[in-house]
RNA sequence: GGCCCCUUGGCGAAACCGGUAGACGCAGCAGACUUAAAAUCUGCUUCUCGUAAGGGAGUGCCGGUUCGAGUCCGGCAGGGGCCA
């Protein structure tokens, strides 16, 4: 036997075997021979052109389960795709004169080359990109289907829009106010859109949040905040000497009686509608349409507004109106676009209050003041600048006076309701989900528009709707739309002259059921019913946590809309979710500042160095790796030196997978050296295992026990590991255990000793097979098996192995650790605390006191407390 | 600013229910093998006092609950995330 394992060799080799024999075809339920389902996905990659060490972690995580669950008896779906759509194929169609089509599939070769090398367990009978033109067929027919069903509205919003490349701008394409490519000041502009009705479902998704009980904490909690629920009030505040209102959203109507002015977004009609006669208005709305459109930007911009001229009537007072003030920070698309400000218990409207000298009325105290303490506190409310936002009771506040903060929210709405008006309601922060985007690489939307029957769907036969292969890219805007013939079509219905629509989806769209249609990926409709009910929910799902809302909740609200279209029978796509932590490395600079790549820096004397220069190098902070800080480590160069299994082996190792790891080159090394170690363990005594299929001895002497107790031991930890998700501690064990077989000494019974050396090495094998298949295969085979390790059972820990006859307890005095007693598995307490008191140890730290109490924990510890 | 999370040796970490803090790995040190080096193997490695036996301190800081706190509670500091 070598003594060198050489998975240059190896790896490639079972990888061929595994096609071959196509091990990881995925059986469907009838033919699954009673075995339980499991749903092993990872999210599906972008295809940017060369795997990183993001995918190898994601990748490596999700292997290790659906073969450990393989292994288990289970019947597991692991499937691989892409998410092929989206502006990166059309910046190199810009920018290398590359159509986009080719570039994306060009890449999807190269980087499932790489994946393959990785030798992971994946169906790839199953595999699709999100633009291959089956799969956006039957996301045409989802969004019709969407349509039908009223799931779907066409309607305008504000976008970011930019006036050189002619272009709608995602919120992070915004930098600064300056669109990323053209560098141009980004305007706010009005266009029609097709939404997806998800503020419709907004409760239904927050109340399934609560039935997502292996999602984390921290998911859950900022899917909830981004949901945004809360409770308030529409007021309808009359405008003065018409009949007209002005309808406005609060949290806060136990506050009205401090209102002093109402705001009026710069989008709001009625601000429209002035400036078209006022220029000052006109003037200030230009200026408004140059911020963005997210929350953030407003905040960050000065709060400005201007006077409209307009007053309304207070809804409880009596003969007193308030000015009406159209603002820079009032939202359209939050609410009813307009607020009534109440500058003492809100700090945007003090902020904009002192900033105009409009009064400030405090109306809540904090609970618990004396009269005076109160009066000099709202004394002091009424010319400060911080606005009080805390719980109290309402004061000058008519009949809401005494009341605490949720009863007079409650009392104030009942009062407008008596009075017509206004009504209590529920508010949220999410918006409807805008999915148009005016680009050619995506899935077009399909509909028609016809001037006389309006926006028309594109007939089921008439499907997919393809992308046109013949478009430029030389000019700005939207190519579909700059195609000579393409948009060119008959109304469905009246046969006269219509346009195709020429946006297309946004690509949250495609990844929002990807893994529905993984379930039957050749299915002549979006889903096969039988497929998809068998397989779903995903059972563990894993992916970066920077997809923790958008992509979860528009995944959850996707779900939910193919149930209500009949497409699929569940709410929640997604059972157990798991959230990896990111790769990062060391970053180095040069003298000039300039960022190096790790192999540009060796280490003389110490020193860290340019490889050719011999210059200093500083190294920085340890980073996620990222292209322009050069902190990268190519996976393909790392598993053409070290081998998969050992890339897959650290990154598995050290770090919980939950956390940042850091990659470095030593710890890499280690990796490498355990492999081969690994196989020297293994292989390096074969005659002194057992042959395979020898009988179990009757007995085992004390050695031979020890080992077999190591092995189960270790069996059932790295069991229970794997089940929970803890990696690095699986990795731990296998050390464990390989320590405990390189000092292993036979006593008298060599039989037994053989044994129990098979017994502990195939248990090594079996359960580092998930982490390191091919290193696995190749000792499975070097230990004389004829069948390969992915396909034998996961072996079974013996419940009387795992305990020890005697236990070490702690003695403690007063809490403090003194003494270690071996007391017998079955001892009693009483046995036990004599045997404590009897140790010199102990003796001399009582000291001769009294002995008060003694506390023993069975099998743990036991506490004498004089 | 609000909400949430994290903080353990030189480093990555482990410690599942409150019960012997530091498993396992990296780095380092010593020894074996070797003409030598590499590789490999065997030990040691929280800090501190001590030649040793042995003692003391120790999980960011302050306090609390408890026989017993890395773990629970309150406060503070530092780092991170999400929302603003």
């Amino acid at each position: 036997m070598s003594t060198r394992y050489n998975a240059r060799a190896s790896e490639p080799k079972w990888q061929k075997i595994w096609t071959d024999q196509a091990t990881f075809k995925t059986r469907d339920g009838k033919d699954a021979g009673g075995k339980p389902k499991y749903y092993m996905l990872e999210m599906f990659p972008y295809p940017s052109g060369n795997i990183h060490m993001g995918h190898v972690r994601n990748y490596t995580l999700g292997d290790v389960i659906a073969r450990f669950k393989r292994a288990r008896g289970f019947n597991v779906l692991h499937p691989m795709g892409w998410d092929a759509f989206g502006m990166p194929a059309e910046n190199a169609a810009i920018e290398r004169k590359i159509h986009p089509a080719k570039w994306t599939y060009e890449n999807i070769a190269t980087m499932r080359d790489q994946l393959k090398t990785m030798g992971l367990a994946i169906d790839w009978s199953r595999e699709f990109a999100t633009c291959d033109p089956d799969y956006y067929w039957h996301e045409q027919e989802l969004f019709l289907d969407f349509l039908a069903k009223g799931l779907v509205t066409r309607k305008k919003s504000y976008v970011n829009w930019d006036p050189v490349d002619n272009t709608v701008l995602a919120n992070e394409q915004v930098i600064d106010g300056r669109g990323w490519r053209s560098g141009a000041l980004v305007e706010r502009r009005e266009l029609t859109q097709w939404f997806l009705k998800i503020t419709d479902m907004a409760d239904d998704l927050l109340a399934g949040l609560d039935t997502l009980e292996r999602w984390p904490e921290k998911v859950r909690l900022m899917q909830k905040n981004w949901i945004g629920r809360s409770e308030g009030a529409r007021v309808f505040f009359p405008l003065t000497g018409s009949d007209e209102k002005l309808e406005v959203f609060t949290t806060r109507p136990d506050t009205l009686f401090g209102a002093s002015f109402c705001a009026i977004s710069p989008g709001h009609p009625l601000a429209v509608k002035l400036a078209a006669t006022n220029p000052a208005i006109d003037a200030f709305l230009k200026e408004a349409a140059l911020t963005g459109t997210t929350e953030a930007a407003l905040e960050k911009v000065e709060k400005k507004g201007v006077v409209s001229g307009l007053t309304v009537d207070h809804p409880f007072i009596e003969g007193h109106t308030l000015p009406v003030y159209i603002a820079n920070f009032v939202l359209m698309d939050y609410g009813t676009g307009a607020i009534f400000g109440c500058p003492a218990h809100d700090q945007r409207d003090m902020d904009f209050a002192r900033k105009y000298n409009l009064p400030v009325i405090p109306v809540v105290a904090p609970n618990g003041l004396g009269t005076d303490e109160q009066k000099s506190f709202l004394d002091a409310l009424a010319v400060a600048k911080e606005a009080f936002t805390g719980d109290g009771i309402a004061v000058n506040s008519g009949f809401l006076n005494g009341l605490d903060v949720t009863a007079a929210k409650r009392a104030a709405i009942e009062k407008l309701e008596s009075l017509n008006l206004g009504t209590g309601t529920v508010n949220y922060r999410l918006r409807d989900w805008g999915i148009s985007r005016q680009r050619y690489w995506g899935c077009p939307i399909p509909v028609i528009h016809c001037k006389d029957c309006g926006v028309v769907p594109v007939p089921h036969a008439d499907l997919p709707v393809r992308l046109p292969e013949d478009v430029t890219f030389d000019r700005p805007g939207n190519p579909l739309d700059h195609h000579p013939t393409w948009k060119h079509v008959p109304c469905p219905t009246c046969k006269k002259p219509g346009l195709r629509e020429t946006d297309t989806f946004d690509t949250f769209v495609d990844s929002s059921w990807y893994f529905a249609r993984f379930c039957s990926p050749k299915a002549t409709k979006p889903t096969d019913r039988a497929a998809a009910d068998y397989w779903l929910p995903v059972d563990q799902y894993i992916g970066g946590v920077e997809h923790a809302i958008l992509h979860l909740l528009y995944s959850r609200y996707v779900t939910r809309a193919m149930k209500a279209t009949g497409h699929l029978g569940l709410e929640e796509p997604f059972d157990g979710l798991f959230t990896q932590g990111m790769v990062t490395h060391e970053t180095y600079k040069g003298e000039d500042g300039r960022w190096l790549y790790p192999e540009e820096v060796k280490l003389t004397n110490g020193e860290p160095v340019h490889v050719e220069t011999g210059e200093r190098v500083t190294v920085g902070p340890i980073e996620s790796m990222s292209k322009s800080k050069r902190n990268v480590i190519n996976p393909t160069a790392i598993i053409d030196q070290f081998g998969a299994d050992t890339a897959r082996w650290f990154i598995l190792s050290d770090s919980p997978p939950e956390r940042d790891v850091q990659w470095s080159e030593a710890g890499a090394e280690g990796a490498w050296r355990f492999t081969q170690r690994f196989w020297r363990i293994i292989t390096g005594d074969l005659d002194e295992l057992a042959p395979v299929g020898t009988p179990e001895p009757a007995a085992f002497d004390a050695p031979a026990l020890a080992l077999r107790r190591a092995a189960h031991q270790t069996l059932a930890a790295i069991t229970d590991d794997l089940d929970n998700l803890r990696f690095n501690r699986a990795v731990a064990r296998v050390y464990e255990l390989a320590n405990a077989l390189s000092t292993f000494e036979p006593g008298r019974d060599l039989a037994a000793a053989a044994w129990a050396r098979r017994e502990a090495v195939e248990f090594m094998v079996l359960t580092t097979a998930p982490m390191m298949p091919h290193l696995a295969e190749e000792c499975w085979a070097a230990l004389g098996h004829t069948g390969m390790v992915v396909d034998a059972p996961w072996p079974v820990a013996v419940a009387s192995l795992l305990v020890e006859d005697t236990l070490t307890i702690a003695v403690q005095v007063n809490g403090k650790r003194r003494e270690e007693l071996i007391v017998a598995r079955d001892a009693d307490n009483k046995t036990i605390e004599a045997a404590a008191l009897a140790l010199e140890k102990v003796e001399k730290a009582i000291d001769g006191k009294a002995v008060r109490k003694v506390i023993v924990v069975p099998g743990k510890i036991i506490n004498i407390v004089v």
